[in-house]
DNA sequence: CCTAATAGTGTACGGTGTAGAGAAATTATT
DNA sequence: AATAATTTCTCTACACCGTACACTATTAGG
């Protein structure tokens, strides 16, 4: 366990070129950056089978075992796959401080979204790798202008990335419902069954009920699925809503 | 594919002691309920084995296929788990507005964490359940008072149903993590393999360092594991920061 | 009693992660 | 140069997964 968290480590923060010590034994014939990216290619495709060892030897030419040579366990695997995909994150620019948050605040979401897999990647332990601190520091560099608090900092670091993961995924998902089958025909459907499965709806949660029917003021997105739209729209507002809070003195 | 949703939607939305109407046909030898509740205290217990249709067939004494005269297929059996569990949450109660948003952010996250597999349910195409419904009407009850605009509330519900996500997951992780291994070693552990790994960290990632390095002054709550506390502190921290840019009137 | 419908069993298929034994290849040592 | 040590890679095998399909057992209505 220690050990293997040791290793994951090493790999993690490797240097780029960083040959990995040759001493006697056979000649590796593949690289761990080859193996992270077939795995990558095969885990974003969403119409593919998911992410499997042997789907990745395959792509490879060779048998699963192989891998075993270069990563513990499927786990690590997938670790080292979520830290290599934040190298993807943009530079952020914008005319002021928090419109630089919103930029990160969407292409971090749409990291998520392009890549559904990263959320399955666990927290807990975070040993986090270069890129993926990269895109904390990188989104530290916004935050310090406004010279805010640590504590406060922190909340919204969390805050944050929380509504982003969260937001990435939902839109990844349902970019990926929408291209299976069509949209509104499903809406349309969905909502018929619904009348007919829970008609008190409306006295059961007046409040739910209410806020559905209540129209949106706030502007959309262009483009994406209506679900997409609104979803982009409320991360936008989210957002707004806690450099807001965090502006406050007190 | 339509009529697998519709089937969950009444499924969901069934009265509680709803008898499916008899026909012709053998007598039911078990009840949905009981096959959810086989899975839930299965899928529950991250020690054991993950949940499986031949593990909750087991306890029930049946077959595995004798589960898919219930449910359509396992996606469905956790959508449907999804929603039962939310049953659990409490009567939400404080002296104010504030408090009450904070207590019900608590509730929710304590559902995440004690059902770590709650994250793996899908909200794209977001057909809710019931008891769902009632945690987002809970929310809804305490944020009228409030006054605010639609569009600020379903921001600030976006917002807490992430970071409750997101903390509840984290939490969960960590717990299970402290059970399996001994936390303060890992951290002692994990850190001088960081210092070898990564021995520049402080001059690549400068804000990042100093922001790790900046006391906490928060006050954290008294139980759990470090992380939980930290983590529970922050989900506290930003919640207060989404009410008070929610109440500026601008 | 017969028919139709449903519940439940048994078997089977193609997939999964990965343990373990051994072969092949490479370097360091004698 | 021969051998030992060490690593990569293949092959086989195991225990598990979700679930399709064919079948039997049971029940209610005509």
């Amino acid at each position: 366990m220690e050990d293997d968290d040791a290793e994951l480590l090493r790999a993690l923060w490797r240097r780029p070129g960083g040959e990995p010590v040759r001493g006697p034994g056979r000649k590796a014939s593949l690289t761990l950056d080859a193996i992270l990216d077939a795995g990558t290619a095969i885990a974003d495709d969403r119409a593919a089978p998911p992410l499997s060892m042997r789907l990745v030897a395959d792509r490879l030419g060779r048998t699963p075992m192989a891998l075993y040579s270069y990563v513990a366990h499927k786990r690590a695997l997938m670790r080292l796959m979520y830290d290599r995909v934040h190298a993807e994150f943009p530079e952020i620019d914008g005319p002021d401080p928090a419109a630089r948050v919103l930029a990160w605040a969407d292409a971090l979401t749409d990291l998520y979204a392009r890549h559904h897999w990263l959320g399955e990647v666990s927290w807990a332990r975070p040993v986090l790798g270069p890129h993926e601190q990269a895109v904390l520091e990188a989104l530290l560099v916004q935050l310090t202008p406004l010279d805010l608090a640590p504590d406060r900092v922190r909340a919204l670091v969390a805050a944050l990335f929380a509504l982003c993961r969260n937001t990435g995924r939902l839109i990844g998902d349902a970019r990926h419902a929408a291209e299976t089958s069509d949209e509104s025909a499903w809406w349309a459907d969905q909502s018929a069954a619904f009348q007919d499965a829970a008609p008190d709806f409306a006295e059961r949660f007046p409040l739910s009920a209410a806020l559905g029917a209540a129209p949106r003021t706030d502007p959309l997105p262009a483009e994406g699925t209506y679900l997409e739209r609104t979803a982009r729209a409320e991360l936008h507002s989210a957002t707004r809503l806690l450099l807001a809070g965090a502006a406050l003195k007190e």
